[in-house]
DNA sequence: AACTTTATTGCAAATCATTAACATTATGGA
DNA sequence: TCCATAATGTTAATGATTTGCAATAAAGTT
């Protein structure tokens, strides 16, 4: 049960703003990001793992509305806050039609951010813990990530927690499409070159474990990801 | 079951309203640490034993909620009681709700807080008597952790506080993941690195207590905890 | 002081993640 | 079709971290 820091990105293009709430951010323990607009945004969600974005709804290049909706297509569940000085009723429905989880009119109050920033983490942290006890069944294997247990005819085997967490992701998605980009971001952190490199060489070592029954098989798809076949 | 004050720990920036809350629970016979904000707050708990925690949600360094968080990392089962203006918003407060035993709003009738705490203290002192009893079989061991006995084949080893302590936490999980860093907490206190070592060391005297049964087994599970193997 | 309990070191062994190195396969355009 | 290139497959080497446990020191009790 490490500790880390929960990650922040944090797009605003006036720069005074975003380094204040940055900095008082720090001193609360999270670990932020600031890009000054949506392009440099969206490459920096592509490229790292983050708990929480808060997004400026005015900004060069690509405003904050166009950049959630980006980001939610490659993850529905990421929680989404957005900071406007616009009262305008309009952008506010738009931004709670993208399932912003808020949306905040400058001035805002900094504490009050912090506490629904706490609260919305909160709540996602509560869901996970619903699925902390997952098992599955896989062909004639069983897997319980938890213990980071495989068991196959009565053997055991303890996984390394990065082979635990791929062969989760998989599981999660068993027979379907796990993106590479998805399972470097969740596990690795970021999708770097190394990092690809890497989780490649994980998958050759969950073909090993797993070879052991004919009818599973991790099926690789250019370009695009890992799927787990199993029945 | 010994006559003493119940200690309260009460965390209020406001120093009026500190000291009056402070006077009134001494009147009625509670013993009550102030601190004036987070940081302080959680060194006066790692420092002292209380039985419950007041705790304002605006404080400087660290908010309420924060530190309440890491109060539970600490003891889990601290009953914790949050104090806050009313202009809060309700959805910020909802997802705290799951964690608090009880949430006040400013200003509140100190009666009604009086009544709450006893009632909540009443309700843990039960809890406790359930589970001061409780004692486990181990393979061909029995364990009483209120006497610190360990017993097998008729003999009877009398644990140290520490072994004690770690064994009945691994009791409480047994066949499950003991964390580390859960461990650790609740028993040493903090997380570091001798007390680690410190842990890692008390597991090894464990190891030899239970060597006669093969069929228990401490396992360790690599950067993550212990886990007590047994039928 | 004698004894018990706890904390601290030290170091070997086990485990892990990453990177290198080299092999193979897929893909799109010439 | 064939080739250049990028993506993937696999094994092994390296270096870092974590754990096991004995030995010793410190603190606390009686």
């Amino acid at each position: 049960m490490e500790e880390r820091k929960y990650r922040v990105l944090l797009c605003e293009d006036d720069t005074n703003l975003g380094m204040v709430l940055k900095n008082y951010l720090e001193l609360n323990d999270y670990e932020v990001v600031l890009e000054r607009d949506g392009r440099l945004g969206l490459a920096a969600f592509q490229r790292e793992k983050f708990d929480i974005c808060l997004l400026d709804v005015m900004m060069p290049n690509m405003d904050g509305f166009k950049l959630g909706e980006e980001i939610r297509d490659l993850d529905p569940d990421m929680p989404l806050f957005f900071l406007s000085a616009k009262t305008m009723k309009e952008d506010i429905i738009q931004g709670y039609k993208l399932g912003a989880d808020d949306y905040i009119t400058k001035p805002f109050d900094s504490e009050v951010l912090l506490l629904k920033i706490r609260a919305i983490l909160k709540r996602n942290e509560e869901e996970n813990r619903i699925s902390e006890n997952i098992q599955f069944d896989l062909g004639s294997y069983h897997f319980n990530p938890r213990l980071r247990e495989l068991i196959h005819a009565g053997k055991t085997e303890t996984l390394s927690p990065k082979e635990n967490d791929l062969l989760k992701m998989l599981a999660e998605n068993k027979n379907d499409l796990l993106p590479r980009e998805k399972a470097l971001k969740k596990i690795w952190g970021s999708d770097t070159y190394f990092n690809g490199r890497s989780m490649d060489v994980y998958i050759a070592k969950l073909r090993k474990y797993l070879k052991e029954d004919d009818t599973i098989e991790i099926v690789n798809i250019h370009g695009n990801g890992f799927r787990l076949v199993a029945p």
